[in-house]
DNA sequence: CTCCGGTTTGACAATCGTTCTCAACTGATC
DNA sequence: GATCAGTTGAGAACGATTGTCAAACCGGAG
């Protein structure tokens, strides 16, 4: 059996200390060539490759979210632990952390009165921001 | 100004027809290649880059739902026109279209909470379905 | 029926986000 | 400082999607 692949350990290195510093300098989800960049204006030089693998561990780890823009690029952003949805700007992006009983109820009932186990979903809002208007 | 864009007519060509007609012959979401191989199967030739075109067209037209794989690859299913969300089978891809005025009612609420316009949602319930369960 | 201009098509090239490859590199550990 | 699994990065490879553009098509005017 390949039974005991007991999570390999994860190094802090370098480059990964620079991609979790970066997450935490703007607030709206971005695209990982984004972030590559910024990380270089920062003066942080990593591959991109070495981001994509990075936003992957996060986003596995529950660390960041991702979101599908309409072209289907993945873009991320760092965020609370626990399970909520977004409100996001279509102008500028600005996000709201959304969370409520409401949905939550809702899905795991139709889904049950469809017999349909193991429940997950996916909800984003989106919407023109007060500063935008 | 560029204004007079009348929408360009639209002609029921063989293709056109063909995609149309094959997105009648299944119930999950379906890729734009796997559509173009089942036009194949069926003695439709039609060309891939047709088979995108028209889905494009028949998806801005809400005659059919665009979805995106984890990988972010586009997949398709024809669709009643009014608003609704999906509770798929992360197994089978079994589709039960779902409605209701909870989550509308919801996310407009939270929505006008935090001021924001023009509000929108996605939605999209994931489960195992009685038949695989 | 024939001609004409705009629409559509399809083979193929080109994009472009993302992943893979693999040799060089790092950091713990002893 | 020797060891060794985890990491990195440059560049190749991938794969879905879009762009190109000449040839095929269509419907209506003449
Ligand atoms: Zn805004
Ligand atoms: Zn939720
Ligand atoms: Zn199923
Ligand atoms: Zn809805």
């Amino acid at each position: 059996m390949t039974s005991t692949d007991p999570t390999p350990p994860l190094r802090p290195t370098r480059q990964r200390r620079a991609v979790v510093e970066a997450m935490t300098s703007f607030a709206d989800f971005r695209s990982a060539q984004d972030i590559h960049e910024l990380l270089g204006e920062r003066g942080d030089q990593v591959g991109l490759a070495t981001v994509y693998r990075t936003l992957q561990r996060l986003a596995e780890a529950g660390e960041v979210d991702v979101l599908r823009t309409e072209e289907g690029e993945a873009i991320y952003r760092r965020c609370s632990e626990s399970h909520h949805h977004h409100l996001v700007c279509r102008s500028c992006g600005a996000t709201v952390e959304v969370e409520g009983p409401t949905v939550e109820r809702w899905t795991r009932s139709i889904a049950a009165e469809h017999g349909y186990a193991e429940v997950s979903h996916t909800l984003e809002i989106f919407g023109t921001c007060p500063a935008c208007a």
